[in-house]
DNA sequence: CGACGATGTATCGTCATGGATACCACGACG
DNA sequence: CGTCGTGGTATCCATGACGATACATCGTCG
């Protein structure tokens, strides 16, 4: 049985929470120019799309301009308060898709010094830098495979003045390759492994292949533990 | 009005999707040992507890241990497949989260050359590799500041054999710190900005203060563009 | 000045979700 | 062998979301 992750994105204003298919509305209207046109594109009735763009402009501030009357009997159209919420949701709604779709490596330790909400987890491959939730003792941090990136070990300096805590050194054992993308699977050792998603071209760059070694990095602020 | 970033976390398997509900669900029995206990501490109803969990078993495969009769009247017990689905949905939970939680930077362009979801955008800034949806030309990025490492300019080779493929030479402009982590704004020029998430020894290694010349960087897999 | 097509608004019926209740089956233990 | 607290199942009802319908309002244009 395959498990999949999924998701709905929202976005709060103050009572009400805006969701996908207030959006879909939204771009019904802008796209049909009138409330009933959108309400009978979408299979949806007007009077549950009017009073909900009611109560969107009661949180959001006016997403509209609705005239009646006139040529055409009137009609409505979007505010740039609307398009912002649209772009808004649709920048959230990407963010969280990509986590959806990028797999993610998992290292299991115990928290040992903590400082606010980073702690240093001891793992089997060494200690990593993570975001620990409160009080926890025993975790899984989780990272995605976005959040990794692969040096040349030969190039990399030991104290190299970056933002990435944490290093490992470790060896390519597979390469899945899509059109621009590959996903390196790298082991650490002591059976633990680090999934990276790279452009072809970085493989190219780095030589990358099945045997290499590599140096794998990613940032504390990117690790995420969970109590288990 | 402020907007805020929300989202629910879901596990999609075949036909059923576990939400978080039946998560907080498990772990009650988990907590009470048995459906109907579960049920009253919960607040719901045992008869839709105990069809739910059906439901679940159903698609996902034997959760739990029921008995009846016997001392105590029976009791419920979690397997292992439970366990390792609550992990599974916490895991996914908190990635989530930390899309909600941490800030992102946009970058406004026009798409270039393109491979596969991969293209080149210009941006005020200079090109920048992201992923990009189907048949886009005007785009927004986005990046989450967790994404973003920071390097000495000084220290950084021109071809460093990484896997970053966006780098950036920029300013420092703000620096807002907390316990353990500080948030850093840097100014690429032309009124564009990125945000870095960074841990505070970083910001002691690097020497990040307001002013500082630094080199900002994040992976082509880590930019995600939505069509404007 | 009436027609038209849009915006507003109220009301009703339908459907799904889920609690409330009742009743049966089960099995160790006193 | 009856009691007790569990699991298992069916039925009823409240609630909310939403479509369907009907009707009033508005303002330009023929």
């Amino acid at each position: 049985m395959t498990i999949e992750k999924d998701y709905s994105p929202k976005l709060a204003v103050g009572e009400v929470t805006v969701d996908r298919r207030d959006i879909e509305m939204l771009e019904a209207i802008d796209r049909c120019g009138s409330l009933h046109a959108a309400a009978t594109d979408l299979g949806r009735s007007y009077a549950r799309l009017q009073r909900r763009v009611v109560e969107l402009e009661a949180a959001v501030g006016t997403l509209t301009e609705r005239r009646r009357g006139g040529s055409g009997g009137g009609g409505t159209e979007l505010t740039a308060t609307a398009f912002d919420l649209r772009r808004r949701f649709e920048r959230h709604e990407t963010e969280l898709e990509g986590v959806a779709r990028v797999t993610e490596s998992v290292l299991s330790g115990t928290v040992g010094e903590r400082t606010g909400e980073l702690a240093t987890v001891e793992t089997a491959v060494g200690p990593v830098l993570a975001l620990v939730p409160e009080g926890a003792s025993d975790v899984e941090i989780t990272v995605r495979s976005d959040a990794v990136v692969l040096t040349d070990p030969d190039e990399t300096p030991d104290g190299n003045d970056t933002s990435l805590r944490n290093t490992f050194s470790g060896t390519v054992t597979a390469l899945e390759s899509g059109e621009a993308i590959t996903r390196v699977t790298v082991a650490l050792g002591e059976g633990v492994t680090l999934e990276a998603l790279v452009t072809n071209a970085s493989v190219d760059r780095l030589g990358l292949e099945t045997g290499r070694a590599i140096t794998a990095a990613f940032k504390a602020t990117a690790a995420r533990a969970i109590r288990v």
